[in-house]
DNA sequence: TTCTATATGTTGTCACAACAACAAAAAAGG
DNA sequence: CCTTTTTTGTTGTTGTGACAACATATAGAA
């Protein structure tokens, strides 16, 4: 019964600030970029990032890959390919299948994206030391785990 | 540098894990919902459960202790106001502001709701301490202090 | 092989967040 | 008092997430 007394007010409520904080970190990282000239949002270049890793992959894949379900990856990636920083290919093997591949701009500013989010990172998290964050990370994916039970429970 | 390192990883960046967790939380809360016949979002639920306190304010007002800026607040409430949970009283010494007031239908589902959201965050938080809750609350805090820090900084 | 089920991607809808532009009303300044 | 600025609320646009419906292609079952 940690919530069940008199206290419990709903801006002090957990779920509140940790809406509050991903959507602070969102536009902390979308402000980063505009200033140094990057038109990306924190998902657009979470897509992006993932495909440093798994060039070549198909939507679904990426989508899985990324968190992502394969409407909103389609809606990202047109926006990405609009954009110019992402090519689809049709499988020749599967052809319900587009691979997603890099374009040499989105390679050329792959060092600049990772820098400024990795600076973000620093100055959003100072003053927390690294066993706290991992600490944080764990207590994060615990209650993810609850919530993705409780999901599977349901239905 | 708690970042700058090659094992850095978009899907284990503290960004990606907090938004999962804030999907998480608000797709679960309203499953919650559905499973007990309560057509209500979490960001629904916010704002009215912010009114059972402090019935009566104006939107800007009752956005800033929802966190919600006044265009979003503008669109929640017509929600809420479709399905009769509020009533929107054009203030007499101020004729640019509304006044939000409860109903009775949203009166009577009340404890309805906040019970179904206690026992959501009941077992949403399962396995951790109150003092881990706590410790974790106060990293989300410093989290959105230092973002909100930079933001204002950058303008 | 043919019929059915599943996988893949697109499009449309609704809810929400951030932003710009707008109208109306009030406040502030002269 | 009158003009300008600010406040309040609305509307439109874009980006995202969850969902339903759809077409096409593949896989699996009869």
């Amino acid at each position: 019964m940690k919530f069940d007394n008199p206290k419990f007010k709903p801006h002090s409520s957990p779920g509140f600030i940790i809406h509050k904080l991903d959507s602070y970190l969102k536009l902390g990282l979308y402000r980063a970029f505009q200033a140094k000239g990057l038109d990306f949002t924190a998902e657009q270049w979470g897509v992006l990032f993932r495909l440093y890793d798994c060039e070549g992959v198909h939507q679904s894949e990426l989508g899985v890959r990324s968190g992502k379900d394969r409407h909103n990856i389609t809606r990202i990636l047109n926006i990405l390919e609009k954009k110019g920083f992402i090519r689809r290919v049709l499988d020749k093997a599967d052809k319900r299948r587009y691979n997603i591949y890099l374009t040499r701009k989105s390679l050329e500013i792959k060092e600049k994206l990772t820098s400024t989010v990795l600076d973000f990172l620093e100055e959003a998290f100072t003053g927390l030391t690294k066993k706290d964050i991992v600490a944080m990370k764990r207590m994060h994916e615990h209650i993810i785990k609850n919530v993705d039970d409780l999901l599977s429970r349901i239905g």
